[in-house]
DNA sequence: GACTATTACGACCAATTTAGTCAACAATAC
DNA sequence: GTATTGTTGACTAAATTGGTCGTAATAGTC
């Protein structure tokens, strides 16, 4: 049940674009840099949330990449859905004809609430969140370190 | 985020065991049958759940498998985890210590909530759950046949 | 227009994991 | 003792993962 490299880097990526929100372009480069992702491999993460309309791009000099909306407005169903495809943790549940028990399979049951349960909680959550949830965790570690 | 057929296919064989439970000792190969794996790879599936204790085996001829503890005792995150190791999301979640930025990361924090989520629904679930679910939903076929 | 910075895209590749198969062996009922 | 059944470890083919590389396209700067 691990998530990929995909889903984790560009979930990071993303926050990084968060965080930066404002500055215009971000090259693809610094993100690589602050999140040491290989720049090549974060091209390939990024295409997909291009693709999928949460981020945009600049090509040339002065280029980069940034959100396509808001923060509030990115949650996180949206950006794995686009980096891992589906999350259920089995194929059936998404397409109950391709297995001929998936009527009467109870497992297949069980693995639908997970998806659900797994829904609720990145739906719940918007890079918006994230990026203040950061910020109070760097705010008590400075504490942490003035005491 | 797909589970393993080793975890899908095993719950599945858990299932059957519970649905035969009080027929003695039940052969892989009936079971093998009945669930639709190679009686070859189901050996497989069944060694992690006699190590972790929740399946018991007779060898020899009458020999076969069956539940070490009643139905009602046996949850499906404890299955799951004999199965397939942890469900969590992403290595750092178990194990912070792989990576530096654990302790300020907070996309860890979501992949930490996830877990929670999928454990939950894991942990309400026992195997008596799932006989009862599949006997009602044979239930609700045959009166539907009958109309 | 030349030059440089930057994304876009497809080909390619090595390592790992997955999903098995197979053969030899050990235990048990009859 | 023989047929039946689980146990174990070796082996393998295919898919997936996690990248790298080269090249093309695009945009700003001088």
């Amino acid at each position: 049940m691990k998530l990929s490299t995909r889903g984790r880097y560009g979930t990071r990526a993303l926050l990084d674009l968060a965080l930066h929100r404002g500055e215009g372009p971000i090259p693809l480069k610094d993100i690589a840099q602050r999140q040491q992702i290989s720049l090549r491999y974060l091209e390939h993460l990024i295409a997909p949330l291009i693709a999928g309309g949460i981020v945009r791009s600049r090509r040339g000099a002065k280029g980069g990449v940034s959100l396509a909306r808001p923060p509030e407005e990115i949650r996180l169903n949206e950006a794995v859905q686009l980096l891992e495809g589906s999350i259920a943790p089995a194929e059936c549940v998404n397409n109950p004809g391709i297995c001929t028990r998936s009527a009467l399979c109870v497992t297949r049951d069980i693995w639908g609430e997970m998806k659900k349960a797994m829904d609720a909680v990145l739906e719940s959550t918007t890079l918006q969140h994230l990026v203040e949830l950061q910020e109070r965790k760097e705010r008590s570690e400075e504490m942490m370190y003035h005491i």
